[in-house]
DNA sequence: ACATTTTCTTTGCTAAAGGCAAAAATAGTG
DNA sequence: CACTATTTTTGCCTTTAGCAAAGAAAATGT
């Protein structure tokens, strides 16, 4: 078959896969340097403040198991970064949403993650952003669909 | 500051999380796929058949410690995946090989894992894999020095 | 020659990440 | 009111991963 689309594909896959190894210590690093675990910033980065999420709304945003978010909530709820109360109109619902100590925490972690990432990028040109962003973009149009139809 | 930056970087902060969390539920389904943990996957994918390896080597290849990778390997052997044996020449390294099973496996492994990559990238153009792998090439680089210099 | 240090791997232990299945609690419905 | 469906939690298990100490072998100093 087409022999420039296997040499791209494989050399694409290479690169995917050590972008993915270098984010996650990325994300390690960033993670301890603020006293928290990896799932714990994840799901920190997704909640925004004055709103609240059901258990299973965070779970599936993060596209993890309810099982899962209850002990990661757990543990932000023993730092008393998020506040967890039964919904009145369903009480089966739980609603989870940030405290003040949350807030000022996300507030200051958002602005630092983009520094960050702002200090990797603020040497290339915006146009080299832009083709970051594109090629990420596309491909991770390309993964997501693959991932739906092959589930 | 620079207002452009700023967006971009997160932007792009947004779309290699979401890249990265696909791609590794991409590497789940393959790997169990194949009766594969994902750790004896990525470990197969980049021993060559007929070479062999250190533990260490395994180890900063895989950028993993050596003891994880002792139980890796461990976890192959019990496959008959991989051989393990004493180096002659000096007795403390071990020397990791693919087995003839493990040789058809990862033979198979690569084959289909680039046919997974050719599927998703066959209906775009050559162009946009261009874009793709530039992207990604360029992310890649940034997130790796920037790893070097702040680790 | 032998004691010390260094190097490579393994083992024991621990933590974090994550899921499944059953239980608990509540809501909705025949 | 009995039954079913939904949401969350709990118990238990697996996988991933590292650290520190132990083991084994090589290199090196005296």
């Amino acid at each position: 078959m087409d022999m420039k689309l296997k040499q791209q594909a494989s050399a694409i896959t290479e690169l995917t896969f050590d972008l993915l190894r270098c984010c996650k210590a990325k994300e390690k690093m960033f993670a301890k340097d603020h006293g928290l675990k990896v799932a714990e910033f994840r799901c920190l980065r997704i909640v925004e403040a004055g709103k609240s999420y059901s258990v299973q709304e965070l779970a599936t945003s993060m596209h993890l198991s309810p099982s899962r978010l209850t002990r990661i909530i757990d543990g932000l709820f023993a730092e008393k970064l998020v506040d967890r109360v039964q919904s009145i109109e369903d009480r089966r619902f739980a609603k989870i949403s940030l405290t003040n100590k949350g807030q000022t925490l996300v507030g200051k972690l958002k602005e630092e993650y983009a520094d960050l990432h702002g200090e990797m990028l603020k040497d290339i040109s915006v146009e080299d952003r832009d083709k970051i962003y594109n090629g990420i973009s596309l491909m991770q149009g390309l993964v997501s669909t693959w991932l739906v139809r092959n589930a």
